[in-house]
RNA sequence: GGGCAGCUAGCUCAGUUGGUUAGAGCGCUACGUUCACACCGUAGAGGUCACAGGUUCGAAUCCUGUGCUGCCCA
């Protein structure tokens, strides 16, 4: 046979893993014919990565850790699908198209037209598909890819309308008006979870409004202050509180208590806000008295420069202890004076056009942006002597998360769906364990967000999505309607409440276009990208047809996602899932960690800390990258992930930082040369060659895969020219030697733990488990031990085969985190040991691939903790050669005496272990037994209850081992100290369990003993010091 | 403002219902190219478990409070 590399090639490996897969199938589920059971089923639904760019680390994630389950099961036997797809993800996608239509070509969608903006976008989701799920295929995801989805393609749009059409039929679906975060660039209401708030610096315009017809003892006007005055124009009142009295003195009384609890310090701070409101109270609150008087009269107000009249209400929004105590009041354009204006039953004047601009009703300041309107504004109130002062501010600025441009409050006509009915069945889903959320803490979010019941507003000003299938039509009677569409039963309608009809249809078109003459008007909106995703496990499956898929498949086992759409998604699939389905959309939901960059800021495009996975996968292969991902998935907390630029021209690692990150260039600090990173658009540096980012994180993954590669270099080695190896008989795990039965039991307990950190969703403890039995437990301790048995025609054939079974169960085991160099090692064991058997392989060849094996299940005899305890002392006995060894400095080929004394028993299973001592300590083995000791001045040390004595005669500093046993022997003496108080303390010995104090004592003892021992070492040193010396 | 989480070695993180002398990987130090692997081996140094109280025979672990960090919701 041909000799293997020295070192694992990943990428020869990928390709080669990929093409073997695909030419399988291997990850292919078929749904059973109907009728017949379906046996144990596992599926998951891919959460759709956005068609926006490609993948990052967070993808990378949640993607190794779906193809961790999805593998196990599969091997573990289960009828398992994984569900690929990507998502349209509405506005972020038509956000960034936009965005580079006007960048590249000057141009805006209404320059382009909806039909032409879509195309684009679909051009756009092409690429970026492709790209995506090539980036899934590198990382070795094992979805179907025979059944890739998209969330707009025609079988999820069919489910959109479906599953709009009955919430429609069961008046779930409404129209009304709502105050929206209007993004004036996109020119469509976006959520609040596309919006973020950043500070900006700002003013604080102090405005008089002047009375009307202002009687004895009134004022002549009063003051608001604002930060955007342009909105006075579309005040509709300005507010005062009820009853000034009452809230100040609740102001005070809350201040009061704050300040009992407070320290010294920020007394002071509150101290002051005391006088301020006493203050008020002399000064201020006379003057709120009469305006709420004025209020209840129903006096009004002269709104400046527009001339309009409105009243004086009294509302609590007013805060009597900010300000001048009064509030103007904007309800089409702010949030709270909209709540203000529902409960004074203000009018709502809208003052915006959708493009940002100012409408007629802004009377002269029409046309003008929010920005010209605001300065034109604040010079005519200053002109008209209206303005009373101006105060620099820093102001929490709602943004646009997808247009990064200020966001306007804008009230705006939407479509909802009602959730009072729809929560609930969600609620209780969870509530009563039908759905598990993994780690439980995250289930509270969810029940907490749901029980609020907020109707959610789908509709979205936007041409990239599913469009709203609901028609419009006015001036025809019901029954039009009923002779037009009567029969239909995929069309509904109801009235719109002013004499017109709202007709949806889960039919891509209405069957005419006309009513009695009358034109059927589709509208213009599309939904909310959350709807088609909260369809998602359904939809794909093939709802709402009744497919073999759905079945066999639905409700699908596991999600896996990240925490910061437990909501936004996890919620509403669970909602929409019940209501298609009447079914959960999935059993369990596993919840893994954020990754985050080394300042502890979340990876994202826009700042330019993100991490492109095929960089890590190029340089380190797959598998190092999924094993340090894996590793990172713990229960409790986000990773931080400092992440380097690596040099092409001479590999240095260049520190991503703040500064760095977004260039698209950088110069290497050592070499000078420069390199592009994955931000170069320009000719020049893209002709550069790339610096990929890298993290030092995945090494330990790539040193993995190199290690299992060596001692796979070394089985093959051992097994050439040798008999084949035939199956692993029950026989040899029972009576073989105890390097055999040691490994034999410790396969069956991590095979055990491995499974069950599976069930668990305990990612990181699977790869600790599995990459430290594989390297400390087989690399380091079996393999060492088998090369004296190789060596031994009567005990080589049982060495070999226990070399194969060790190696065979790791690969397993380890397949499902790292797949492809467990399968490239598959492959060469198939032909080395193709006749091998393991006791849980069923009859027949081995399967072809890896990823077609059975999961290794060891039976429960061969787990032995004796001889586990046994190979531990062995272990131990050769550590504490070794200490002595490099304490002393030996040169490591240098066999040296030992001698080992031990109780009877230990030594009699010590003695079978000799020449692997001699072979793994590089020694000879002098005497074991109850009476072995060492020659006066020996170097001795004590393990696992034996002492090991080496004479290194002359070798031996004499002076490094008095210093050192001093040292260890003060330590000793310590902990001896400790112990016996602890045992002195009565109270201890009373109460505390028997087990742990007879244990205390066996640990006195022993260390007692460990320092007597130490001290005849020493005492004895220093008398050959003194005859060296003399 | 409310909620959740985190703070453990230089860095990134484990630590299962409280119980030996708190662990891993990387990094660091010393020695070693030996026949699977220098992407390696052997050994070593390195921690007042954020801080302050409390419960307990015993606290990284349980409770209370404080500080800082992150996230979610208002």
């Amino acid at each position: 046979m041909t000799e293997l590399a020295k070192h694992y090639d990943h990428q020869a490996a990928q390709a080669r893993c990929r093409g073997l897969w695909d030419s399988l199938r291997a990850w292919h589920a078929e749904a059973p014919a109907p009728g017949t059971p379906a046996g144990r089923v596992f599926s998951i639904v891919i959460p759709p990565p956005n068609v926006t760019g490609a993948l990052h680390l967070g993808h990378a994630l949640n993607n190794t850790l779906q193809d961790i389950l999805v593998r196990a099961r599969r091997m573990q036997g289960y009828r398992t699908l994984w569900m690929p797809g990507t998502d349209h993800a509405g506005i972020a996608t038509q956000a960034v198209v936009e965005r580079r239509l006007l960048e590249e070509e000057k141009l805006s969608r209404h320059d382009l037209g909806r039909e032409a903006l879509v195309a684009r976008i679909w051009a756009w989701k092409e690429q970026y598909e492709k790209r995506i799920l090539g980036q899934l295929r590198d990382l070795g995801a094992s979805c179907d890819w025979d059944r890739t989805r998209f969330t707009l393609d025609e079988q999820c749009a069919a489910a959109v309308r479906e599953a709009f059409l009955r919430l429609f039929k069961r008046g779930l679906v409404r129209r009304g008006k709502r105050l929206v975060n209007w993004d004036t660039f996109l020119q469509t209401a976006v959520s609040d979870d596309e919006v973020f708030h950043e500070e900006v610096k700002g003013h604080f315009w102090h405005i008089r409004y002047d009375v009307i017809d202002p009687q004895a003892g009134e004022p002549l006007s009063v003051t608001v202050a604002t930060t955007r005055p342009e909105t006075l124009l579309g005040d509709t009142a300005v507010a005062v509180h009820p009853d000034p009295a009452a809230a100040l003195a609740g102001v005070e009384q809350e201040l009061r208590a704050k300040r009992a609890a407070a320290a010294a310090k920020e007394q002071v701070a509150i101290d002051a806000a005391l006088e301020d409101l006493a203050a008020r109270r002399r000064d201020l609150l006379p003057l709120l008295e009469t305006l709420a008087r004025m209020a209840r009269a129903g006096r009004q107000v002269r709104l400046p420069l527009l001339g309009r009249a409105i009243p004086l209400v009294a509302d609590e929004w007013a805060k009597p202890e900010l300000g001048s105590g009064c509030v103007k009041i904007t309800p089409a354009h702010d949030p709270n004076d909209y709540d203000v204006g529902r409960r004074q039953s203000l009018p709502m004047i809208n003052i915006l056009e959708p493009n940002g601009t100012l409408n007629a009703e802004a009377g002269p300041y029409q046309g003008l942006t929010i920005k010209k309107a605001r300065d034109r504004v604040v010079a005519d109130l200053e002109a008209a002597g209206q303005l009373e002062r101006v105060e620099d501010r820093l102001i929490e600025l709602a943004h646009s998360d997808r247009s990064k441009t200020p966001i306007e409050p804008y009230l705006a006509d939407q479509w909802f769906i009602r959730m009072a009915e729809l929560a609930q069945p969600a609620i209780d889903a969870v509530a009563s364990g039908r759905v598990r959320i993994y780690p439980d803490r995250y289930a509270r979010g969810y029940l907490d967000w749901l029980s609020e019941k907020r109707d959610w507003p789908v509709s979205r000003q936007l041409w990239w999505g599913h469009r709203i299938p609901i028609w419009h039509v006015t001036g025809v009677t019901e029954g039009d309607l009923a002779a037009a569409f009567g029969g239909h039963d995929s069309i509904h309608w109801t009235s719109d409440g002013s004499g017109g009809w709202f007709v949806c249809s889960s039919a891509e078109n209405l069957p005419t276009e006309t009513v009695a003459g009358k034109a059927l008007v589709r509208d213009p909106d599309v939904l909310d990208t959350w709807f088609s995703s909260a369809l998602w496990p359904h939809s794909t499956l093939g709802w709402p047809a009744a497919t073999p898929e759905l079945a066999a498949f639905y409700p699908t086992s596991t999600l896996v996602t990240s925490r910061d759409i437990l909501t936004l998604w996890v919620a509403r699939m669970v909602i929409m899932g019940v209501f298609d389905t009447g079914e959960i959309p999935f059993h369990e939901v596993s919840i893994h960690p954020k990754i985050l960059d080394r300042y502890g800021e979340t990876m994202s495009k826009s700042k330019g800390n993100g991490v492109d996975p095929v960089d890590v996968i190029e340089a380190l292969g797959a598998d190092a990258l999924r094993f340090a991902l894996a590793g990172m998935a713990t229960e409790t907390q986000d990773v931080r992930m400092p992440v380097d630029f690596q040099c092409p021209a001479c590999g240095h690692l260049v520190e991503q930082t703040t500064q760095n990150r977004t260039k698209p260039r950088l110069d290497c600090p050592k070499c000078g040369q420069p390199f592009r990173t994955q931000w170069a658009t320009s000719e020049a540096d893209l002709a550069l060659p790339r610096g990929p980012a890298v993290s030092e994180k995945f090494e330990a993954g790539r040193n993995f895969s190199n290690k299992l590669w060596n001692a796979t270099r070394f089985v093959l080695m051992a097994l050439e020219g040798g008999e084949p190896v035939g199956p692993i008989s029950a026989d040899v795990v029972a009576h073989g030697e105890l390097a055999d039965r040691w490994l034999a039991s410790r396969l069956a307990s991590v095979a055990r733990e491995a499974s069950k950190a599976i069930d668990e969703y305990r990612y990181a403890e699977l790869a600790r488990i599995l990459y430290g039995f594989a390297w400390d437990e087989f690399c380091s301790a079996y393999l060492e031990l088998s090369k004296p048995r190789l060596a031994d025609p009567a005990t080589r054939d049982q060495a070999r085969a226990m070399l194969v079974a060790g190696l065979d169960t790791i690969l397993r085991l380890l397949h499902p985190i790292m797949p492809f160099v467990t399968e490239e090692i598959w492959q060469q064991l198939r032909v080395a040991a193709g006749d091998r058997r393991m006791p849980w392989d069923g009859p027949g060849p081995l399967s072809e691939s890896i990823m077609q094996a059975r999961w290794p299940t060891p039976p429960e005899t061969w787990t032995d903790e004796r001889t586990e305890r046994q190979f531990g002392t062995f272990l131990a006995v050769v550590g504490a050669i070794r200490e002595i060894r490099a304490r002393q400095n030996v040169p490591p080929r240098t066999k040296v005496p030992a001698a080992i004394r031990a109780a009877a028993d230990v030594a009699d299973l010590l003695e079978p272990m000799r020449p692997a001592i001699e072979s793994m300590a590089t020694v000879e083995l002098t005497a074991l037994g109850p009476a072995a000791g060492g020659a006066a001045g020996a170097t001795t040390a004590t393990a696992a209850g034996c002492d090991v004595f080496v004479d290194l005669a002359d070798l031996v500093d004499v002076d490094a081992e008095v210093a050192r046993l001093e040292k260890d022997n003060a330590k000793t003496e310590g902990f001896i100290k400790a112990k016996r108080a602890k045992l002195g303390n009565e109270t201890f010995t009373a109460r505390a369990p028997e087990a742990v104090v007879s244990a205390e004592r066996a640990q006195l003892a022993e260390l007692e003993e460990r320092l007597a021992k130490g001290e005849a070492t020493l005492a004895a040193l220093r008398t050959r010091k003194a005859n060296a010396g003399g």
